[in-house]
This record gives C-alpha cells, structure tokens and sequence, in this order.
DNA sequence: TATAATTAGATTGTGCACAACTTAATTGCC
DNA sequence: GGCAATTAAGTTGTGCACAATCTAATTATA
C-alpha cells in the first residue's frame, strides 16, 4: 500500500503544490499591502498579540532566526514594526507594531474574506480541510516525540 | 464568516506549515539519496517517464524554468541526469537518466513506506486527505480560469 | 564566585520559488 | 520567402527556508 512511486499518489507533492498555488492566490491580494506571504503570517501574530519576542514568533510560524532575522529587518525598513532590546532579558528582542503597521490592519481585514471568495469553498468545507490539515501536522508532531 | 485575523484560522497558514513540516520529514530520508526535496519530485517524474521535456516537467511540478533550469543543473552535477537537445525542435531540452540515476530509484522505492509509517495513517484516512488536496488545488485552478 | 552550559538572536552559505528579462528557435501570416 | 509573434530555456534579482556557526547575555553548578 501507498507504495506507489507515482508523482501524484505521494500526499507530499499534494501538499507542496496545493501551498504553493494557494500562496499564489495571495500574492496579488498582499501586494496592495506591500507584504510578501511570509510578512503577512507576522504581521497577523502581530495584530494578534503586540510586543512578542522573535523567539516566540519564531515558534509559532515554525521559522528559525535565519528566516526571521532578515524578513523582520524589511518589515521595519518597510515602517511595519520596530525592535526594542526586552529589559529584563538583554537577549530578547521585542517586536512592536508602529502606527502604520496597526492601521494596515483594518485592509488586512478583508484578506480572508477575498481568499474565502476565490476559493468558492462553504463554511463546513472549510473547516473539515482545517481540521485535515492540522491532523497531519498532528501526526508529524507525534513522530518527531516519538524519536526524541 | 472565515473572516477572524487569527493566524491558526487561516487555512494558508496550515496549509504553509504542514507542508514545511512534511518537507523536513523527508530531509534526513532523503539525505542517503543525495537529493533535495525538490530534486526528488524531478527525479520521481523521470522514474515514471524518462526522456521528458523540461516544459512537461515544469508543467507537472508547476514549477518555471527560473526554478527549474538551477535545479536541474545541480542533478547533473551529481550525475543523476542528462540533458539532450531535441533534434525536432531545438528549443526544447530533453531531460535522461544516467545509469545512476536510474538505479537509485530502487533505494527510492522505500521512500513512501518510510513516510506512511512515520505519519502512521491508515490507507482510508490517506486517500481522504489526497482527496482534499486535489479538491483545493481544483478549487483554486477553478478561481484561476474564471479570471482569465 | 568563577566558569561551564544554555539561550536568544544574528550571520553565512546553499537551495528553492518566482517575476522580469534575454536569447534563440519555430510558427503564422502576408 | 520575409518578418512579426510565439515559444522554450536560461539568466538576474529578490525573498524565503534552513543548517551551521558565531556572539553576547543569562543561568547553573562546581
């Protein structure tokens, strides 16, 4: 079973292209907010939940610091955020939404409901394809345990 | 609905983060192959049907000659494949196994059943979850041929 | 209380991923 | 047949994604 050596009958390639097209579909929407797809999942923990440490960021979005460092650096250069050195702890740093990084939210609102709409996809749909989604990462979690 | 800002409702982002944490299920599987992810879907693509153009190749990975081209490059260089004009058509480039590249498809073979048994689903819930994918990919494929 | 181990973040190097552009071959159309 | 439009690959530039390494701050411990 699942032996296949088929392109198509590997749940790896289904999954690397279906984020890849849907990526797409977000580039021309993102692009008025002159965000990449990648700034975009920060600035929505931002919005989320201001003045978070990169370690934590970094957790979240499952992105290192070599990832984070850079698109955190053109996040500010774009006026989004700003770093601030945490007092407690000289090694955290604190990131922190500016005026236009918290303004930009209310565009980012309309985000989901544009991609919903292109997806043409319906409320019960939608949540069943999430929970799959978070199933699988479920069962990749249960793994990397497993081999601890 | 759909339209909370909350990062773990968005479906691009479980989407993005299942497909990273798959891809680096693959990396320490695929490291005794000497190949990428990446690499590996081309290489899965030749296994089934040698001597393909890199047009076809691009079209089935959705992936453009920028991407391609590097990559392929690099498949070459560890002696993997081969690049030869089409007399036909001199545009196009066919792309060939080596006879290295052709027998590391038996080492391959292992590959899928190493996955299924880390992710440890059942052949039920497996072809469900491809299903979803596939219907996303259409959805969006859908969206796509609308605009067009 | 020195110093070893750990931790947070940054840097470097490799390899995608893709847009925009270039080059060369082919096709269409007159 | 001649020339514009199209097509296939390749190149260049930007931005991830991640491993490996480095630096500086903090914590643990001998």
């Amino acid at each position: 079973m699942k032996s296949s050596l088929t392109l198509e009958h590997q749940i790896c390639f289904q999954l690397y292209t279906a984020s890849k097209e849907l990526t797409r579909l977000y580039r021309p929407i993102l692009a008025p907010l002159n965000l990449t797809y990648s700034q975009y999942l920060v600035m929505l923990v931002l919005w989320e939940e201001d003045n978070i440490d990169l370690k934590q960021l970094g957790e979240r979005l499952t992105l290192d610091s070599g990832t984070l460092s850079p698109l955190v650096k053109r996040l500010i250069q774009i006026g989004y955020v700003e770093k601030v050195r945490a007092t407690d702890d000289e090694r955290r740093v604190l990131l922190s939404l500016t005026p236009s990084g918290s303004a930009l939210r209310k565009q980012a609102e309309e985000v989901p409901l544009k991609v919903s709409g292109m997806l043409n996809i319906d409320e019960a749909t939608y949540v069943a394809y999430m929970e799959m989604l978070i199933d699988i990462k479920a069962r990749l979690r249960a793994f990397g345990e497993r081999e601890e």
